[in-house]
RNA sequence: GGGAUCUUAGCUCAGCUGGGAGAGCAUCUGCCUUACAAGCAGAGGGUCAUAGGUUCGAGCCCUAUAGGUCCCACCA
């Protein structure tokens, strides 16, 4: 019993309906099963405390699209769902709410935050996961992960307890990023630098003289654009090759307000050209003093506390923020006459990317993972091939960082995350790194221990991410079936983040590569090219969208007219345009439907399929062929727009207007019932080849149309076909495509009424296009507004001033002389006269070319040749008609 | 400072391994033709940034230049 389609295609009713059905019948579900070949994705997990932007809705409608395509084709599809804990942006966003409460973080204690955390994930950790389902997508929601679970847990505190017994993580002192306002450590990947206009102070610090005392007339003038490190200066560096200032070697300088000497050191890193050539040295407050301080052995005075206010170190500036400190030393240098000026100075400012808060260099004692030997199979499997990038461009910024790599701090002076596993003896102090908090202390036999108050930075989980979520550390049986997974889809934005650490986790852990492939997309910006950005206030919301144009119409948005890699602008008029392709499916297969009405269809003789069916079959075949290449090599946005194109151009503009006097003559059951078969089995088809892209439109006609499968989804995927291949009829339909163009256009040229039909006669002294012709008489007719067509080998009963088409090998005329001015007729033929001189032209020029006809490929001169016949035979018709005309 | 990328129709962008320049939107003209006006038919519009080079042949490959975007580094 065939159900019917609403009139209009309306996604509201039916994209939520559609959702549970397939839930309902677990199609998203994956069990191991050794018949079948696994396909699998893990989802980059979305931060609990996300909501569902253009980015992921990208991100996901890609993810969705291979793993509906790769279900078609017969693999077992598994799409591992889950979120992450986030660990900063969750804390960050907790300590909000409790200020708005008027609770501070402090005050309320870990253990009480924490539970704040739970309840926030509680409530706002599934949030994003419905929204994804909002967008059609196909994960296995039965095995939804997140960061912070059991597993992941074990997984996270096995990897540290396994890299720390290694020696590949470990407890160092050292500069490290400091976000004041955070409170907390963070890795270089999260320094974002920020242009920032400010000043450059010129200040002279006096020498030392030789009883010891500041000099009065001996000064070495330097510049900064932090003068209040200087309260932590503990040298002075001048490059040993600069002569202006070999003097200074071994001697001292006094350092102001501070008031001590200060030694002069030779080093390398000093820029002779830059500046006065001479250099603070604040070893506890600047990377490259770090380690300049450290080839010197000089001492590391750290002159802030965690908020960025002066400490005790300081002497009267203790207790001033930084900024405060800074204008109170400078105008102290300025009244002992130690400021020499002050310039305008635009630089890059460290700031964390969280909170933009500008970064402090500190010197702290912080977990790091010692990268150098990490990172080599991560290099080596790109290089060589195991993991594909694509766009393969993104190689280049991967070997960018990791030829630049440092070790990666790791800790966090946060609570919500995994919290190290490190424990401190109370009475000795020894460090034990164990899965178990111990009991005994190995080296001095106490029993009371410390657990380390940090946390793990949020990417050390989701770096165990691919296989954590398998089962690992337990060898499942899910882990050997579906790990490695075959591609992971992901924003160019994190590669540094996420991805390299991906890799070089699952060769260290697994032994194996994560994924065999990473598809990266770029950003979703607005319509004038911005970023998207909550300050900005220019997001657009897909939820919005959805409920406007339907999850298919943003999928299909968001898919096409972007090359991999690269950033898009969004552009509503690009939704409606896809709402629109939608509609017309919609419609197409209304029609196609209410023609099938009460008809029993059946399978018919190849001998009954006329030119036309076999033509549409043929192009859909090439389709099918041309799709599916692209679709694996994830160019999906082509194989996409070529399924565009084929179902509206071809099958909709012209196959079902072909068909349509087949349809409404009954006498011809034949006929009828091949181009029915036609019509159905070519939409299904078409259907099946968009559904990855538009799954809810595609499976309400695909149940529609056919009641005896249960879902598009779990159909199989179309193969090309070397019998479907109908070289000839294509050939066939394309000349009677070529004759009703030029028709139209004659006609259109002609102003000559729609209404009016004129009789056509076809001339052709051709066998083969006299047939054409004559098989497609019924609906040739009918796309021409003919009254009647002839088709004829000789120009009996066409009248000389007939309207001409010449298209190759046949000559069409159409005698509405009475309404036509001649002059324009002369006109048009004038244009094709020239048109056709031109490609004559062309293809002549190449042909005489005997370094063209010699070199080139045989093909593409036979080619040639063929074009420069067509188009001469075509110019002397034209010629011909001319002259008729006078 | 290093690197990536872009410059194609009025706008936004495709253009896969080099072989007669495309789409959507916008514009103009005509159509309420029995699936669709969220539509149909037709039309206009491009020295593919500039200059060289390789090639029988370049939007595509190479070099340089100009402009835009982004990433990395961070000379105090």
């Amino acid at each position: 019993m065939s159900k019917e389609l609403a009139k209009n295609y309306d996604p509201k009713q039916m994209e939520d309906r559609i959702y549970q059905k397939w839930i309902d019948k677990k199609y998203f579900h994956a069990e191991v099963d050794h018949s079948k070949t696994p396909f699998t994705i893990v989802i980059p997990p979305p931060n609990i405390t996300g909501q569902l932007h253009m980015g992921h809705a990208l991100d996901n409608t890609m993810q969705d699209i291979l793993i509906r395509y790769k279900r078609m084709q017969g693999y077992n599809a598994l799409w591992q769902p889950g979120t992450d804990h986030a660990s900063i942006a969750t804390e960050v966003r907790i300590i909000e709410t409790l200020k708005k409460e008027g609770i501070d973080k402090n005050d309320l204690g870990r253990e009480k935050f924490l539970e704040r955390a739970w309840d926030w994930k509680k409530e706002y950790g599934g949030r994003i996961i419905n929204q994804l389902k909002k967008m059609g997508s196909s994960c296995d929601w039965d095995r939804e992960r997140f960061t912070m679970d059991e597993g992941c847990n074990k997984a996270v505190t096995e990897v540290f307890c396994k890299m720390h017994e290694k020696g590949w993580i470990y407890k160092g002192s050292r500069i490290i990023n400091w976000c004041p306002v955070c409170n907390t450590s963070i890795s270089d990947a999260e320094v974002e630098y920020e242009e920032q206009a400010g000043h450059f102070w010129h200040i002279k610090y006096p020498l030392v003289d030789e009883n010891g005392q500041p000099s009065k007339t001996e000064f070495l003038t330097f510049a900064t654009t932090r003068p209040e490190t200087m309260l932590g200066d503990t040298a002075v560096a001048v490059n040993p090759k600069d002569e202006r200032y070999t003097y200074l070697h071994g001697r001292q300088v006094w350092l102001p307000l501070v008031n001590k000497a200060i030694p002069v050191v030779e080093d390398d890193y000093v820029d002779m050209e830059f500046g006065t050539g001479v250099v603070k040295i604040t070893p506890a407050h600047d990377p490259n003093d770090f380690e300049v301080g450290k080839r010197h052995k000089l001492p590391e005075v750290n002159i802030m506390n965690d908020d960025a206010t002066i400490n005790k170190n300081g002497g009267k500036f203790e207790g001033m923020d930084r900024y405060e400190a800074r204008d109170a030393i400078v105008k102290e240098l300025d009244e002992l006459g130690l400021l020499v000026k002050i310039e305008d100075y635009t630089h890059n400012v460290g700031t964390h990317d969280r909170c933009k808060t500008t970064i402090e260099p500190l010197i702290k004692a912080q977990w790091f993972v010692k990268m150098d030997e990490l990172i080599k199979p991560a290099v080596e499997a790109v290089k060589n091939g195991d993991i594909k990038l694509i766009p393969p461009r993104m190689e280049k910024t991967y070997f960018n960082w990791t030829d630049n790599i440092r070790d990666w701090c790791i800790s966090r002076q946060l609570w919500w995350g995994h919290r190290i596993p490190a424990y401190y003896c109370k009475d000795c102090g020894e460090i034990v790194v164990a899965k178990e908090a111990p009991t005994v202390c190995p080296k001095c036999g106490g029993t009371h221990f410390e657990q380390d108050p940090d946390t793990l930075d949020t990417w050390f989980s989701s770096a165990l991410w691919p296989f954590s979520t398998l089962g690992w550390p337990e060898q499942t049986e899910d882990l050997k079936y579906f790990y490695p997974t075959d591609v992971l889809v992901t924003g160019y934005d994190i590669i540094f983040f996420w991805v390299i650490r991906m890799i070089f986790s699952g060769y260290e852990q697994m032994g194996e590569k994560p994924f065999n492939t990473v598809l990266f997309h770029g950003l979703v910006r607005d319509d004038q090219g911005r970023k998207m950005s909550k300050s900005l206030g220019n997001g657009i919301d897909p939820l919005e969208i959805i409920d406007k144009y339907g999850a298919d119409a943003l999928r299909l948005t968001l898919i096409t007219g972007n090359a991999p890699g690269n950033d898009m602008r969004f552009y509503m008029s690009r939704v409606e345009a896809s709402r629109n392709f939608a509609n017309k499916v919609w419609n197409a297969s209304r029609f196609i439907m209410m023609n099938m009405e009460g008809k029993d269809i059946t399978v018919p003789d190849e001998a009954d399929l006329e030119p036309v069916d076999k033509w549409i079959i043929s192009k859909l075949n090439d389709v099918v062929k041309d799709a599916t290449e692209n679709m694996d090599k994830f160019e999906l946005g082509i194989a996409v727009q070529k399924v565009y194109d084929f179902i509206w151009d071809e099958f909709c503009d012209w196959y079902i207007e072909m068909v349509k006097p087949r349809l409404y003559n009954s006498d011809n059951a034949k006929s009828q019932n091949a181009a029915l078969y036609t019509l159905k089995s070519v939409l299904i088809d078409a259907l099946k080849l968009l559904h990855p892209y538009m799954p809810f439109v595609t499976e309400e006609i695909f149940c529609t149309l056919q009641d005896e499968e249960e879902s598009i989804m779990i159909s199989s995927w179309p193969v090309y076909s070397e019998d479907k291949n109908y070289k000839d009829d294509e050939k066939a339909i394309e000349s009677i495509k070529e004759a009703v163009r030029g028709i139209r256009n004659a006609r259109t040229n002609m102003n000559v009424a729609p209404s009016r039909k004129a009789a056509v006669f076809v001339v052709s002294d051709s066998d083969v296009m006299r047939k054409t012709f004559e098989e497609g008489k019924l609906f040739f007719a009918s796309l021409a507004s003919a009254l009647e067509v002839n088709v004829q080998s000789d120009m009996t009963g066409i009248a000389d001033d007939a309207v001409s088409v010449v298209i190759s090998g046949a000559n069409i005329y159409m005698p509405f002389s009475d309404l036509v001015d001649i002059e324009q007729e002369k006109a048009r033929l004038s244009k094709e006269h020239d048109r056709l001189i031109g490609e004559i032209k062309r293809a002549e020029g190449m042909l005489a070319n005997e370094r063209f006809t010699s070199k080139a490929p045989e093909a593409k001169v036979n080619e040639e040749r063929e074009k420069l016949a067509k188009y001469k035979q075509m110019l002397e018709e034209v010629k011909k008609q001319i002259e008729k005309l006078g």
